[in-house]
DNA sequence: AAGTTAAATAACTAAAGGGTTAAATGCAAG
DNA sequence: CTTGCATTTAACCCTTTAGTTATTTAACTT
């Protein structure tokens, strides 16, 4: 999925995160977002720009700012595909498990003591 | 977090992914896990040593064979800083929600209608 | 209309990423 | 001890990315 591409590749800088995670406390503009970082103002805007073509964010004119919104949507899609190998793997663990257990227990009523 | 960097720039990934779903399977040897893709085996060798950087995999001497397996620790991590984000925006979400609730229920009761 | 503020775009640079082929390593087996 | 197999490393190419400064656009303010 190309969608995930641009997603996980979006939250793999630092400072695209730490604004998503400024934006999870509400909405901010440009400059509200900027002021944390010692970068100019246009590199801000184009973080701001990958985390919107990731569909990670939406920003909506209001006067002469824009004020930049999560879409969480997507922060799921990505966790979603996460959770999935994890949930394989735990299901594959699982049955490796009662595997060895089963095993186990054969030889103990094998006469092996 | 610089761990987090490593591991979403690791998922980034298409190639990269598919490795990691392969991998929730179970175990498999780096031919093997070359085998479905279209790219030279020093091109899986490099996405294998980056999916190892991030500490989403290790691979262990086996023979004149490498056995690669996933670390699912490390996808609870990158999975965890997204949910966090995502819930702060549902907390910040619902007490909008609920204040305007509130606002609306008072207008009721001013005589509004 | 002219000035001011907020943000985006342009043009450029340096570093990183993903691919290639060719050569090197590590190990096993004849 | 040499041949073969599985994998990595080296050296290179090309594209993308993150940053810069200077310029432009858009909208409010006077």
């Amino acid at each position: 999925m190309q969608q995930l591409d641009h997603t996980f590749a979006a939250l793999a800088d630092p400072t695209r995160r730490a604004i998503l995670a400024r934006l999870a406390l509400g909405e901010a503009t440009v400059g509200e977002l900027a002021e944390p970082f010692d970068v100019s103002l246009p590199a801000i805007s184009k973080h701001l720009k990958v985390l919107e073509t990731a569909d990670l964010i939406v920003r909506e004119k209001r006067a002469q700012q824009r004020v930049c919104r999560l879409k969480p949507e997507t922060l799921k899609t990505a966790s979603d595909w996460i959770e999935q190998s994890r949930r394989l793997w735990k299901e594959r663990f699982d049955r490796l498990d009662a595997y060895l257990r089963e095993l186990q227990s054969k030889e103990n009523n094998d006469g092996n003591g």
